[in-house]
DNA sequence: GACCCGATCCTAGCACCGCTAGACAATCGA
DNA sequence: TCGATTGTCTAGCGGTGCTAGGATCGGGTC
């Protein structure tokens, strides 16, 4: 059997060397520039080696998009646990939030933007997407207010979170007041 | 001159054509669907007709944005002009809002998911775009409350009732709790 | 050690994409 | 009526995601 776990090795070592070159490729140059020719010369195998691994581009987008969940829930919860006070957490889960987005646009992309063929807000998620959200609801949780559902705060803080992150990045809005933005939201939204 | 003008007019009317039919195919089949055959075939010219008219794909996606601010700035004015008192205006903008973007998925694409080549934001923005910025404006500027500025609590409520449209729409958040997500976003962003 | 067979990979090609060069036809002004 | 100009089309370029089918390589068996 020995031979044959190597194999599965061998193969998995492929599949993770695809994601990170998709990835790679993608934070480079756009996500346009993410094509099955020049992913696989990337990777210095042929095309079609590419679909013994995924049904398509798509499962690859989402294949980087679990990755980037897994990074961005441990990036959430980095910067909320070195802060005092719900305040504090709010603040930097949001600061972290953004700063995730604009340092991985294409990341960032693969899970929100584009279509990776995953499924949201629903049992079948995949659990690196349940895990991110569930990190956000750690901190929101505590300062949903009175009467106000967690998870439905939570839903509403993140929604402007993404909008303020998707908006930003495409130039729509004035880049200069970004921080100004965070702190309104948080004093607004946030029952301290 | 007389010919000259009838020429025109005609070029006009099939700009016209090709923008709304461009928008039509893209309601019903996603812009995906939007190819430059598909659409020279609607419109029963050949393809580079359509080059003819716009530089690319990418101003036919900008000239379908352009119509779609313009109706976006209608629907909330008139939806807020029916309503008494700042509380009920905010509200009614956010629902005309999530309507508008629901009912006109490909029109909203159009507008703030893909690239039409407008500036946003800046001098150059198209008049139809900062009008739809105004028509937000009217109504959240009174509600930002003491020493905000009121063009910064709009970018800011504006990216929520954003990332609200966007993921409710990409399956992202439960669609049965939207209108409490709403009234929550209104309950804590707006001064009342 | 030789052979067969199955897994693995690549070449070549499909139908489609956005876009454009160049031939052709229709229309206008002289 | 003729030449020039304008307008439109056919055909084709290089690219895309994806796949069928042949070649090759390695492991298991005699």
């Amino acid at each position: 059997m020995s031979v044959q776990e190597r194999k599965e090795r061998e193969r998995a070592v492929r599949e993770r060397l695809i994601v990170a070159t998709a990835r790679e490729l993608a934070e480079q140059q756009g996500w346009d520039a993410v094509t099955t020719r020049r992913l696989a010369e990337r990777i210095e195998y042929s095309q079609p080696v590419l679909y013994s691994h995924f049904r398509g581009k798509r499962e690859i987008i989402g294949a980087v998009a679990l990755e980037g969940a897994v990074e961005m829930a441990a990036a959430l919860r980095a910067a909320t646990s070195a802060a005092d006070g719900p305040r504090a957490r709010v603040t930097a889960l949001a600061r972290a939030y953004l700063d995730f987005a604009a340092r991985n646009p294409a990341v960032y992309d693969a899970m929100f933007q584009l279509d990776g063929g995953l499924a949201f807000a629903q049992e079948d998620t995949p659990e690196p997407l349940k895990d991110g959200f569930a990190a956000l609801l750690e901190s929101l949780g505590e300062v949903a207010g009175d009467g106000v559902h967690p998870a439905l705060f939570t839903e509403v803080f993140w929604a402007a979170l993404h909008g303020l992150a998707t908006l930003s990045r495409a130039g729509r809005l004035p880049p200069e007041d970004a921080e100004r933005r965070v702190e309104l939201l948080v004093d607004r939204l946030a029952v301290l």
